[in-house]
DNA sequence: AATCAGATTGGCAGCGCTGCCAATTTCAGT
DNA sequence: ACTGAAATTGGCAGCGCTGCCAATCTGATT
């Protein structure tokens, strides 16, 4: 017997209640535990759920419950990818504090397409989320709309460089830009470069850069040269964009990663061609990516609270306090390559 | 207006239906672009959506549509660990094939317990999904009943050693492990030892593990020695521990290593501890993640078809076919280090 | 003009569960 | 034994959508 076979039904609250002689609300209450029960009830209910194999149907709960406020236990989170570790962690982050409140969550993975995106944000609304967490600041005019239209709570994570539709829990990628700038300039570099990915798909370390050579022009010490990666970062591009970039600009004597996994290959460059670090070079991620600290010489680097801000997000998400910008901050790693 | 307002009430398909001056069902047809309707309908129809901003309920169309076997459009995947970079992998590649075919996915994370497994396949199974994706082979008798049960498509994906519920799809762990073995082997390496991650864990790893020492058995090479980090696998665990393993037998001229993560790790300690790789110490990893092959000497590793392995397992999941165990196998890769 | 297959359409009964409300039971305090 | 408040319980109307079926319309054919 399964759910194929043409006359296949599956076991439903009533069914239980035929089975343990009580109504279905008393059904209903007993497992949600709500409301109030006899101890007697709650031992028949259970012994026919268990004889019975019942599974709730979830769908159906939140059908049924979406017309009160206490109803829609699900929320929708849409990131732009999996493959950056950055992503699972803020994911994680969520789902810690969603577990503990009981919310179920539905993930959309945008693939750094805004369009993707906005596909994706009408689909998640469709489930009728209690509330929605998206990544960044930058969206599509149609999902501007769509997450305006939809009345829910909105948390837009990561990145508080710009204004928010709601909350917004994360912090300034300008800033980490900025502060990545005046360290490297603190300690002594002045030929500075950067190698970086392709910054249209990847907002946030399009703000780095900006940031960073702002803080760079200001010191009279504009960025020396710069090499662009097509395609998503890796330790693979990191390491060949490095190589282009030394190639045509040999005197530089500092290089800013747009992120960790980038900064990973051009330590393998430098490793492989014999460049002393940081003597001969210095390289600055971004993200502090556990491996990093493993590294030699840990790599000199920006600490983003990644599980902190994916548990805020998740937890902003209840309240109905008023709309504002979370900050959580982060760290400057010195390491030993900078 | 929104949600919270007490007299809120969002917008329904009879309200398009009205607006449109047609039926529910016309409605309905319309928007899944199924069954017959003509252009002039169409049009009304679009324009009504449009001018209320109409969001369909999915919630309602699945509990509607789930008496018919094309109803639920939906699947259930779950995954032990979102740090992994194998399982991102894995989810990316099913959800190339779920997309394709429209379905939509909820996702459990079980943090590698297999007792939180059995909840969140209970948890998911309330989803009332068309099938369900799981880790690996091993399952609580719970777990195991529940999936039997429900009377829906099973697919276990990752490792095939071993007796599987419906579909399974992976490779073959223990084999990857003897390969692995024989490759040092034939490379003439004899004083072999092992750096590993929590095996009670990650059943997997055991497997390759098992496959590794019983090849090297029976090549009269026996397991040199052995040291075993306590949690998770990561660059820092492995560093660690192929310190203390160096320490305690200095005359290992090979190390194998759990996975990648670990094996990097070790690479860094002989980097830092200055022994020169391979001739002092090979290193042998486990999954080719991307950043192996930047590295100065590429790391002598096994790739696995993590994305084929997901989209297949996607694949399966739709069809009705007899069950059946699909080996997609995996590449040895000799790389630089081993 | 009559006929008929095929295209188009609307009505309505559920899908399984929860919220609301009224009915019934229980029990401590007279 | 009697009373009122509190605890317990069941009935039933939806939640918003889809499937089924009968009704209506269209156009070509005879």
């Amino acid at each position: 017997m399964n759910v194929h076979d043409p006359d296949y039904r599956a076991v439903t609250l009533a069914d239980v209640a035929r089975l343990a002689g009580v109504g279905e609300s008393t059904v209903s209450r007993v497992l949600r535990n709500q409301g109030s029960f006899s101890k007697r009830t709650e031992g028949r209910v259970a012994e026919a759920v268990a004889s019975l194999g019942y599974v709730p149907n979830r769908l159906a709960g939140m059908l049924a419950g979406s017309q009160s406020t206490a109803g829609a236990k699900l929320v929708g989170i849409v990131i732009p990818s999996l493959a950056n570790v950055v992503f699972p962690d803020l994911l994680s982050g969520a789902a810690s504090v969603l577990d503990r409140d009981g919310f179920q969550s539905v993930i959309g993975v945008s693939d750094y397409d805004l369009g993707r995106e906005e596909t994706l944000i009408g689909a998640l609304l469709s489930w009728r989320p209690a509330g929605l967490i998206v990544t960044g600041l930058e969206h599509t005019d149609g999902a501007l709309a769509r997450l305006r239209a939809s009345g829910i709570r909105i948390v837009e994570m990561i990145d508080t460089d710009g204004p928010g539709l709601d909350i917004v829990v994360g912090f300034s990628n300008r800033a980490v830009g900025r502060d990545s700038a005046r360290h490297l300039l603190a300690r002594g570099y002045r030929r500075i470069g950067y190698v970086g990915h392709d910054v249209t798909r990847d907002l946030r370390a399009g703000k780095r850069l900006a940031g960073f050579t702002e803080t760079l022009t200001e010191a009279g010490v504009p960025l020396h040269d710069r090499e662009i990666a097509p395609g998503a970062s890796s330790a693979a591009a990191g390491r060949a964009a490095l190589d282009r970039l030394l190639a045509r600009t040999p005197d530089l004597d500092a290089v800013y990663f747009s992120n960790d996994d980038m900064a990973l290959g051009g330590y393998f460059h430098c490793l492989a061609a014999g460049l002393a670090i940081p003597d001969r070079l210095a390289l600055f991620g971004f993200n502090a990516l556990d491996i990093t600290a493993a590294m030699p010489q840990p790599l000199a680097t920006v600490r983003t609270p990644r599980r902190a801000i994916g548990a805020m997000a998740a937890e902003r998400l209840g309240d109905g306090g008023p709309s504002e910008v979370i900050d959580l901050g982060y760290d400057l790693i010195p390491g030993a390559t900078a």
